[in-house]
DNA sequence: TCATTAACACGGG
DNA sequence: CCCGTGTTAATGA
C-alpha cells in the first residue's frame, strides 16, 4: 500500500511541487478490491481517477450489448473518458472495473478545469493522457480493419509475452476470446492450427510461445 | 467464406 | 464434480 509520503514522492515526479500539494489536499486516496465497479454507464461521473496501483479495465458496450476492452489504466495514468465527462457533465458511456487490488486518487471534477489554467504539469499530463489513448485506439482500429482474426491473434500474443517477459501466457481461450471480442470456439480452433504449426504449445491455461513464433 | 451460437464429449485439477 | 478445451453442425453476415 501508500503512503502519504510515497504517495508525494511519485505524483513529484509528474507534477509541479504546488500541485502537488494541491492533489493532496483536495482528492481522495482510495483502495478498491479486485471487481469493484468505479464508472458504470448511464452513471455521473463525479471525479476523475489517477491509477496508482494496481490495474484499471475500461470497456464500452456496443449496439448489440457487447463489451469491448477500451483500455487498461496502470501506473500514473488516468482516464480520458472520464476527463472529458467530468468535464461536460456528461454520463458516462465506459464502464471502469478494478482488475485487481486498485489503488487510485479521486481528482474532484471541480479541480480539473481550474487546474488546467493554473499548473503547464497538469495540462501536459492531461494532455499526454489523451494522445496516448488515441494512439492506442488508432493502433487497435488498424489491427481491426486490416488484419484477420489470426493475424490478430499472433499479435495479441507477441504482446502478451512482450510485457510479462515470460513466453509462458496464462490465460483461457476465453478470456482471450472475451479481450479479443470474438468467440471461444474461435480461439481454439486458430490456437489448434498454432499448434500443428509448431509455433506454441497447448495446456490448460497456458500457452507456451515456441521460438519459431511471430 | 468465415464468425457465431449451441451443443456435446473428454479429461485434468 | 466443475471447468477448460476440442469439435461439429446449423445459421448468419
Amino acid at each position: 500500500m501508500m503512503s502519504i509520503d510515497n504517495l508525494r514522492d511519485k505524483l513529484s515526479q509528474i507534477f509541479e511541487r504546488e500541485l502537488v500539494n494541491e492533489i493532496i489536499s483536495a482528492s481522495e486516496l482510495i483502495t478498491v478490491e479486485e471487481g469493484a465497479v468505479l464508472m458504470d454507464y448511464g452513471k455521473k461521473v463525479k471525479f476523475m481517477p489517477i491509477v496508482i496501483s494496481g490495474t484499471l479495465r475500461v470497456m464500452r458496450k456496443d449496439e448489440e450489448g457487447r463489451e469491448i476492452i477500451l483500455y487498461y489504466l496502470t501506473n500514473n495514468e488516468s482516464c480520458a473518458m472520464a476527463y472529458t465527462c467530468c468535464m461536460e457533465a456528461k454520463l458516462s458511456e465506459v464502464k471502469a472495473v478494478a482488475e485487481d487490488t486498485l489503488q487510485i486518487i479521486k481528482i474532484p471534477h471541480e479541480k480539473l478545469d481550474e487546474w488546467l489554467m493554473k499548473y503547464p504539469s497538469w495540462k501536459s499530463y492531461v494532455f499526454n493522457s489523451f494522445t496516448q489513448r488515441f494512439n492506442e485506439l488508432l493502433r487497435s482500429l488498424e489491427s481491426v480493419a486490416f488484419q484477420k482474426l489470426d493475424e490478430r491473434l499472433i499479435r495479441y500474443l507477441t504482446n502478451k509475452s512482450k510485457v510479462s517477459g515470460k513466453s509462458s501466457i496464462q490465460l483461457s481461450h476465453n478470456q482471450i476470446a472475451e479481450e479479443m471480442g470474438t468467440s471461444r470456439v474461435v480461439i481454439s480452433r486458430l490456437l489448434k492450427q498454432l499448434e500443428n504449426d509448431k509455433k506454441l504449445l497447448l495446456y490448460r491455461n497456458e500457452i507456451k510461445l515456441l521460438s519459431t513464433f511471430g
